[in-house]
DNA sequence: TTCTGTGACTTGTATATACAACTTGGCGGT
DNA sequence: ACCGCCAAGTTGTATATACAAGTCACAGAA
């Protein structure tokens, strides 16, 4: 065929991609079959199904042998949410989460807030002010700014019940993330938050995020260096999991 | 076919991972073409393009129409060693890197090391002390053991030439890593190799490396606070890579 | 000598076909 | 009512084939 510059299986994957990113298609949404398609788009059942397949090893869909293929649950995403809810990361320690907000407002973004969601001085942004504790302990000062035009219900949230990462990812998918990790000295009020020692030192995640190529939230994340650390494995695609084995060892090696 | 039990392409892509791991095809060697493939294994062009298109996907080699297939350099294995190589880092930004050299050694492995490892005790790892400059500031100190078995030339090697980690990754693929990150504040011997003001604190990045499945590094890297951060940015792969344009605009928000 | 083109080999894509294995719903028998 | 079986639809894999496009070496012409 090639009637275009893109292949074809490529042209199929945008096409599908571009129904989840615009919300056409939700999580857990049947995507076409092979034979839909290319009864549709007048392709091969190997063009189809190479696309179907890419789409899976990228995360987008999950397709079941005899059911069909659907939309992947975007907390499903990895790596990119990784690091991001807290709250489940607590639990999965086996902790109790629980959370105190400070602020919920809308605002107009100024300055640093405008440029780093790459909108215009003044446009509308929620700012969210969070205390996350573990076992009643403060382990995260979360300060948050959301684009009001992405999260439109966001002053209606609960976000003692639903972080704001998870709700977030709960009405589109996040698809980029960047982070900045920091170590710094707290300031009188993040310390005071943090029930800190007076020459304990904050590891601080600085944070943005994509959704459907646009910047939609940015977040400040204040930890107390004593009582929080960030761990990651990776492994390339592929690799069959060697068993890692030590996020406890490494536990130990604390001085 | 499938005479056994995983697909035939899976095999031809293990086939030749393990050729790679083993060593016994280095970077840049060439991979049997698609024919080839078809010739020695009796499967079907498609079935070798597969394999080879996955192994394209996952790093492991290179593809160029005309040439032929290539293992991958190491060093392009993104993700794993993002962080790792501090010379490059420093180079990319057009800044000068030197290194000091504290220490290097041949030493048994004791308690947290041998574990970290995942050796017996006793066994033989060379110790690395470097501390890592960018245009005279010293931004890194680097504590780092390597497995004896591993790297039996550690000894013979000028660390100012070439870093450990760019030499670890020449001589193997590291696989995996794995990472923890913390604030701390530093001890006096840290703190006066970094020239770090009383108190400044410390983002310390402690990391294991994998090869062939085994910890083959351990490494702790200490940096200075005021002049050093981590800096990441993980898109879904397969993602049209949106531009994130913002690395700059963020650094102006340091406070 | 230098240039050119041509053929062999490579990857990249696309199609048509085939069979296996899994899931679901419905049909029919008990 | 319940059970079991089968048909239709789905994904997963594999093959044979075809054409397009990139690379390279070598033969032959200028």
């Amino acid at each position: 065929m090639r009637t275009s510059a893109k292949p074809m299986y490529q042209q199929l994957k945008d096409l599908i991609i571009g129904r989840i990113s615009s919300g056409e298609l939700k999580p857990r949404d049947r995507v076409p079959s092979e034979n839909e398609l290319v009864n549709a788009m007048n392709v091969s059942r190997m063009t189809a199904n190479r696309a179907l397949r890419e789409l899976t090893d990228e995360g987008y869909v999950d397709r079941v042998a005899g059911r069909g293929t659907f939309v992947a649950d975007f907390r499903a995403q990895s790596h990119v949410l990784e690091v991001q809810n807290i709250a489940r990361e607590i639990a999965a320690r086996g902790h109790i989460h629980s959370c105190e907000i400070i602020r919920q407002s809308l605002q107009h973004a100024r300055g640093e807030i405008a440029k780093a969601l790459q909108v215009e001085q003044g446009a509308d942004v929620f700012h969210l002010l969070l205390v996350h504790f573990e076992n009643g302990a403060p382990v995260q000062v979360e300060d948050r700014y959301v684009l009001a035009e992405f999260a439109p219900q966001c002053m209606e949230q609960d976000f003692q019940q639903t972080t704001p990462s998870a709700y977030l990812t709960s009405i589109a998918p996040l698809q980029e993330a960047e982070h900045v990790v920091r170590a710094e000295r707290p300031n009188a009020a993040v310390r005071q938050r943090l029930h800190m020692d007076e020459d304990e030192p904050c590891l601080v995640v600085i944070r943005r995020t994509w959704s459907r190529g646009r910047p939609v939230t940015f977040a400040r994340l204040h930890h107390p260096g004593s009582r929080y650390e960030l761990a990651g494995h990776y492994a390339p695609p592929g690799t069959p999991a060697s068993a890692p084995s030590g996020g406890v060892q490494l536990e130990k090696l604390r001085q």
